[in-house]
RNA sequence: GCCCCCGUAGCUCAGCUGGAUAGAGCACCGGACUUCUAAUCCGACGGUCACAGGUUCGAGUCCUGUCGGGGGCGCCA
C-alpha cells in the first residue's frame, strides 16, 4: 500500500501532477510521497521528492526541486508552491478547497472521512478478539481486547472491509469439567479445594442452574447424556496434570497480568466426572452469556460465539482436520502422537496435534479452529495479549501448513494491563475469584471512559488502569474534552434555533468569509479525518484516531473561543462578536463551520464508539 | 538461557513507517467569563528522546551492543 493513500481527490491530483513534473523535467519516476507538513505555515502538502532523488541523481536537492517546480502544472486548487529548507517543495490549497470541504462533510454526514481501499485489497476480515475462557467473568483487562478489537474492526469497515467480529468460546476440556465441578460443589455444599473455580459469579451461576434446571442437575447424570468434552472422553478425570498455558485459547487470555498462573488444578476429581461434565456444559453457557451481556453494556457486540465444543469436537471437525494435515503430508507420527511439522515454517520445534494415548491436543482445536474461519473469510486477524506471545509461531505455522497464504494471517500482540489502585498494584487471583469485573468498572466510570483509555494508547506499550485514577480524575479524562467539543456545538446549534437565528442553506452561503486563523485552522483539522482513518486500519492503531480527535477537539474549543457565530444581546461595539453583528454573512458562514465540525467530530467518536453527546 | 514489548518533559503518553524548530494531557505558576457551556482558552515552566557505536544529505524513528522495566517459552488445561 502507498505510504500516504490518496483518499482525497485533491490529493490523487497533486500526486499525478507531480509525477508528471518528474516526467517533464527528464527525472526518474518515483512516488511523490506527499505528507502534511508540522507547522500549518510550511502548507498544507509537501512532497520529498528532491531530496530523495538529490543522491542517485547527484545534484542539488534545492535545484532539483527547483526543477520539479518549473515543470509542475500546477493544478486549479493549489494557491501556491514554494520550496523550502533543504529542498522541501511546500503546496499550500485555495481557501476555496476548503470551502467545498465544508459542503462534502455536510453531504457526506455519517460517512465522511470513510474510504474504499483498492478494489484488490478489499478483505472479508475475520477478527478475533477477547475469547476469554467462560469460567468466569471478564475482569478489567479484558476491556483493552474488546475496546481496541471493536475499534479496528469499525476502522476496517470504514475503509471498505468486510468484517466479522467473533468470539471464541473455550467450552470443552478439563477446565469444564473442574469448572462444572466447582459448581456442583458450590451448588451442594461441598468443600472446594484450592484448584476450584470460586467467586460472587460461580455463586451466582449455581444458583441460576439450580433454578432452571432443578437441582437434581447436581446430583444426576442427566439421562442420555456422556461426559463428552473434546479433548476425548474425560475418562478418569485426572487424565491431564496441571493448568498452565498449553494453548492458544486454553489460557486466561484476558491479558490482565495475574500473580498465580492457573496452574495446578489438577487431581481433583471429588465429583462424578459425568455429572461434573453436565454441569460444566450449562454453567459455561451461562456464564458466556454473562459475558456476551457485559460486553453489550460497553458497546461491543460480536457476530459470531464460536463454541469449541459444539462446532469442532461435535462436529468432528478436528478429526477431519488432523486427516487433511496428514494428506497434505505435514503431519507424522512419532512416539505413538501425531505431529505437526512446524519447523518448516519457522517454528522451533514441531507441535503434537494427538497425544499417544489418542486424545487431540488443543493446538488442534486451534488448527481446526483456523480452517473453520479460513472457509468463511479471507483474512484471519487475532488479537492476543502478551500472554501468548509464545505462541505466535505455531499458529503461523499452522496457518501455512493449511495452506493459508502468510499475508491473509495477521496475529497482533498487545501488551497487558496493569491494574492498580492509588499507584499500588491489584493482586488478582481468578481461581480464588478475586478479580475486578469489567462489568463493575463499566457500570462505575461509564463505558466511554473505560473505552478511550484502552484506545488512547498503542497495542505497545503496557497500560496502566488506576481504578482510583481513572474513577476520580474523570473529569480530567480526554474523552470528556472530545465530547465536551461535541456538546458545546450542539448548544450553539440550541442557541441558534432558539434565537430563530437563520442560517440559510450552505450551498448559499458565503464560506469564503472563513479566514480567521482560528477558522482555518479548524478547516484545516477536519480535512484530515479520512487519511487518518485510513492510516489507522492500515496500522491497526487504534490511538492515532483517538489523538485526531483530541487535535479537532482543540481547534473547535479555540475557534469557539475567538469565533462569535451568534450576535451579542447588547449593541456594544466592542463586545466579543461584534463582528458578526456587523456582518450576518460571517455568522451564517461560521454556523456550517461548526455544524460540520460537529459532525467530523461525531464520525471521529463514532468509530471508536464512544458516544457523542449533545450535552454535557 | 532463548524470544517479544517498552525506555521521549516531574507523571501518563503521542510522534503519521527516515524529513523542517521533538508534541499533548496531568501537575506547578500567571492571566481570561455581566453577552453562543470556564469539562474551555491564552501565556510561562519543563528534554544529553536510557546509554554507546553504526547506516546517510538527514535518526526519537532503521541496524548492532549495553543497562533498566514488563511479558513469554512444556505430549499442559
Amino acid at each position: 500500500m502507498a505510504r500516504t493513500p490518496l483518499i482525497d481527490p485533491v490529493l490523487a491530483d497533486l500526486d499525478a501532477a507531480i509525477r508528471a513534473a518528474l516526467t517533464a523535467a527528464g527525472l526518474p519516476e518515483t512516488d511523490p510521497d506527499l505528507e502534511k507538513p508540522k507547522q500549518a505555515d510550511h502548507g498544507d502538502w509537501a512532497t520529498t521528492v528532491a531530496l530523495r532523488l538529490a543522491k542517485p541523481a547527484r545534484r542539488n536537492p534545492r535545484e532539483l526541486a527547483q526543477l520539479v517546480v518549473d515543470h509542475l502544472e500546477v493544478p486549479e486548487v493549489v494557491e501556491e508552491v514554494s520550496i523550502a529548507g533543504p529542498g522541501f517543495v511546500n503546496l499550500r490549497l485555495a481557501h476555496r478547497y476548503h470551502e467545498d470541504l465544508v459542503r462534502r462533510v455536510l453531504t457526506e454526514g455519517g460517512r465522511y472521512g470513510h474510504s474504499q481501499v483498492p478494489e484488490a485489497e478489499r478483505r472479508h476480515v475475520n477478527v478475533e478478539f477477547v475469547s476469554a475462557n467462560p469460567t468466569g467473568p471478564l475482569h478489567v483487562g479484558a476491556g483493552r481486547w474488546a475496546a481496541t478489537g471493536d475499534a479496528l474492526a469499525a476502522l476496517l469497515e470504514a475503509t471498505g472491509h468486510a468484517v466479522t467480529r467473533e468470539y471464541y468460546v473455550n467450552d470443552a476440556g478439563e477446565q469444564i469439567r473442574l469448572f462444572g465441578e466447582s459448581l456442583v460443589l458450590v451448588a451442594t455444599g461441598g468443600e472446594l479445594t484450592e484448584a476450584h473455580y470460586r467467586g460472587q459469579a460461580i455463586v451466582e451461576v449455581a444458583e441460576q442452574l439450580r433454578a432452571t434446571h432443578g437441582a437434581a442437575l447436581f446430583t444426576s447424570v442427566p439421562a442420555g447424556e456422556e461426559a463428552e468434552l473434546g479433548g476425548g472422553t474425560i475418562a478418569h478425570g485426572n487424565a491431564d496434570t496441571g493448568g498452565g498455558h498449553g494453548g492458544l485459547h486454553g489460557g486466561l487470555h484476558g491479558g490482565l497480568t495475574e500473580d498465580v498462573a492457573a496452574g495446578d488444578r489438577a487431581e481433583v476429581t471429588v465429583v462424578d466426572p459425568r455429572i461434573a461434565a453436565a454441569v460444566g456444559v450449562r454453567g459455561v453457557e451461562a456464564m458466556r452469556q454473562r459475558i456476551e451481556d457485559g460486553l453489550h453494556a460497553m458497546g461491543v457486540d460480536f457476530d459470531v460465539w464460536f463454541s469449541e465444543r459444539a462446532r469442532l469436537h461435535e462436529t468432528g471437525a478436528i478429526a477431519a482436520t488432523l486427516d487433511e494435515l496428514t494428506a497434505r503430508g505435514v503431519a507424522y507420527e512419532a512416539e505413538g502422537a501425531l505431529f505437526l511439522r512446524t519447523t518448516d515454517h519457522g517454528d522451533d520445534k514441531d507441535r503434537v496435534l494427538r497425544r499417544s494415548d489418542g486424545r487431540p491436543t488443543y493446538f488442534a482445536a486451534d488448527c481446526a479452529y483456523l480452517r473453520d474461519k479460513w472457509s468463511r473469510a479471507d483474512e484471519l486477524y487475532y488479537l492476543l495479549g502478551a500472554d501468548h506471545h509464545g505462541y505466535v509461531d505455531r499458529l503461523t505455522a499452522a496457518a501455512a501448513c493449511l495452506g493459508v497464504p502468510p499475508d491473509r494471517v495477521e496475529i497482533r500482540i498487545g501488551q497487558l494491563v496493569n491494574l492498580l489502585r492509588d499507584g499500588q498494584p491489584v493482586r488478582m487471583s481468578k481461581r480464588a475469584g478475586e478479580t475486578i469485573d469489567l462489568d463493575e468498572v463499566v457500570e462505575e466510570v461509564g463505558s466511554d471512559v473505560v473505552r478511550y483509555h484502552f484506545l488512547r494508547q498503542g497495542l505497545d506499550s503496557t497500560i496502566d488502569f488506576d481504578l482510583a485514577v481513572v474513577a476520580a480524575q474523570s473529569m480530567e479524562n480526554p474523552v470528556y474534552y472530545v465530547q465536551y467539543a461535541h456538546a458545546r456545538i450542539a448548544s450553539v446549534i440550541r442557541n441558534a434555533d432558539e434565537r430563530g437565528f437563520e442560517a440559510g442553506e450552505v450551498a448559499d452561503a458565503d464560506l469564503s468569509l472563513l479566514t480567521h486563523p482560528a477558522e482555518l485552522a479548524l478547516l484545516t483539522a477536519m480535512a484530515g479525518l479520512p487519511l487518518v482513518v485510513a492510516e489507522a486500519a492500515d496500522l491497526r492503531a487504534t490511538q492515532r484516531l483517538a489523538r485526531y480527535a483530541e487535535e479537532l477537539a482543540g481547534t473547535f474549543h479555540r475557534f469557539y473561543t475567538e469565533c462569535r457565530i451568534l450576535a451579542p444581546a447588547s449593541g456594544d461595539a466592542d463586545a466579543p462578536g461584534a463582528e458578526v453583528a456587523a456582518d450576518p454573512a460571517l455568522g451564517r458562514a461560521r454556523y456550517h463551520l461548526a455544524v460540520a465540525a460537529k459532525q467530523v467530530l461525531a464520525n471521529a467518536l463514532a468509530l471508536l464508539r464512544v458516544s457523542a453527546p449533545e450535552r454535557m
